[in-house]
DNA sequence: ATGTAGCGTAGCTGTTGGAGTTTCATGGAG
DNA sequence: CTCCATGAAACTCCAACAGCTACGCTACAT
């Protein structure tokens, strides 16, 4: 059993059973491939694929075993490989980290900008996207780690880590009528035309959910994905937004009023998420205690370990 | 980076660090290894091994995280061949219990019978050891399931399930003056010579506890290894014998009687160890279920997973 | 000082992974 | 039904390399 075996048949299933697809994306030859699955075949006395004449139609039952367990033994090896340039190259490396506008525009300059004075060497990319997106960039190892709101929960390949909790608020153009009514109520609210995040993104969720207990039809009049979209379209009096409390800043936001908006929506916790089993390197736990103070080294390895056990804010 | 290399550092290391011994073990050449070893280093960019001349001096800091993502892949690698070979072979393969005396004689032969007309092509071999031994097949492993009393539970890379609690009894010959003081207490066993089970067997441990408690030492004539050795040299007369419930039987046990003393030790938990994240074959959770009923296919994958949350009784 | 255990180096060889080309099987379009 | 496109297997050939033997060198013990 050779390890290149092993990858070959990953990247055949990954390619949709194509091996000829299969052999061009790993750049050598498919009569290589062929051969090369048929040894590991023999060697385990199993199928893994299952082929109509000259065809793979299929992953066999073994064969589905063999994957599996495959898949673990090369992200192993990729972590050694990992673990080892980290040693190789003393501090320098590279770390992707994948948010969410809301976390890239308001909660990671900072970060971001220690890690990199502590930390000159390492080359930080930051990939925006979806939580979706995120989720799924971090779970195919193309991120090192993901930041979002939502969506982190669904996928059983990551650990997720809770970072801090925040609220909504409602901001409205200076000298609104909304303004004069304290408290804010939804229904209220639900009088206005309003302007918040898409769907799956930024706690929109959580919107959707209040008004739907209370049973109002809100009235959104536009939907963006990110706070300073609304923040825009807020300005020019379209409506009344509905954005993270993260996003507003009153210095900033001249001509804007932001109204705590606690009561209404239920608080939404932000998220970090980190693939199941992968090596992480001394500043990807830097990143982390960075960006959340109480996720020590310790308390990362012990989620990592752990799996199943739920670390609470 | 190959398995094989993997394998010679991790050999090596097993080998006190000798180069040569590993070879030997491997059925290799030295000088192959050497190269090997050197190809992975180079291509890794980290010295695993410290040397002093030539010598293999100890293990470097990255060499330590290396040997440890390198077990993990030799491990899966093994559990990828165990696993296939469970399809190829059908039911048929070999499974290797390791269990004390008291085990092996008392809780398992009914076991044993029900596995073997289940699994009539699976070869079904006993190691018989101390509950160390037992633990280090296991985690070497040298045996599929250990089954055992005591310290199953030192060692970290086992999961270990507990299978069912039993308390010990004292035995005497028949007409023996004890047998008249009832309820028994510790203070009238302490006036009478003691036969009972090795240090670290059996729940010997409970058993000393339970003295030490209230102060008094008893007078402990002989210890065994087991209980039908105890038996023996109660009927002669030697002394009281204290042996587990569960290897008293009234029918076979003639001129002997036998005293509960679940009032006067701490009752102990059969366990079951296994080795974090091996393979498990069907018969294997077919083996563990006729043992303890409890503990499904379906508990058992939990305890492999979880490993941090415990499975209680 | 000297012997020995034990690793590295050199050179050789058999094995094998992979490239190139050809052949064969399948399935879909006309 | 025929023909063609797609895609896997078969075969040949070659370069790379793992591993072996022989030998030299270093560290350490006596």
């Amino acid at each position: 059993m050779k390890l290149q075996q092993l990858r070959y048949i990953v990247e055949i299933q990954r390619q949709g059973l194509n091996v000829s697809e299969a052999a061009e994306s790993l750049y050598t030859s498919q009569p290589g491939i062929s051969k090369q699955v048929k040894l590991l075949e023999d060697e385990l006395g199993v199928a893994i694929f299952e082929r109509s004449g000259k065809r793979f139609t299929g992953v066999s039952e073994p064969g589905k075993v063999v994957l599996e367990i495959a898949e673990r033994i090369l992200r192993e090896a990729e972590n050694l490989k990992r673990a080892s340039s980290e040693f190789a190259t003393g501090s320098s490396g590279r770390l992707v980290l994948a948010a969410t506008h809301t976390q890239a525009r308001y909660a990671l300059p900072v970060v971001v900008r220690d890690f990199v004075a502590q930390h000159p060497d390492v080359k930080l990319e930051m990939h925006q996207g979806s939580p979706i997106q995120i989720a799924e960039w971090v779970v195919a190892g193309e991120a090192d780690i993901g930041i979002a709101t939502e969506s982190l929960d669904q996928y059983q390949q990551l650990i997720t880590l809770p970072i801090r909790q925040w609220t909504h608020c409602v901001i409205a153009p200076e000298g609104h009528p909304i303004l004069e009514s304290q408290p804010l109520s939804l229904n209220e609210l639900a009088k206005w035309p309003l302007i918040t995040y898409d769907t799956a993104f930024t706690g929109r969720s959580r919107i959707n959910r209040a008004f739907e207990r209370i049973g109002v039809q809100p009235n959104v009049a536009l939907t963006a994905l990110d706070a300073d979209v609304i923040k825009t379209y807020v300005s020019l009096g379209l409506g009344l937004g509905i954005i993270s409390a993260l996003a507003f800043d009153a210095q900033r936001d001249t001509g804007l009023v932001a109204i705590d908006a606690a009561h209404l929506f239920e608080s939404n916790t932000t998220r970090l998420a980190l693939r199941r089993g992968t090596y992480l390197r001394r500043y990807d736990y830097d990143l982390i205690s960075l960006f959340a103070p109480h996720l020590s080294k310790r308390v990362v390895e012990m989620a990592m370990q752990g799996g199943g056990d739920e670390y609470q804010l």
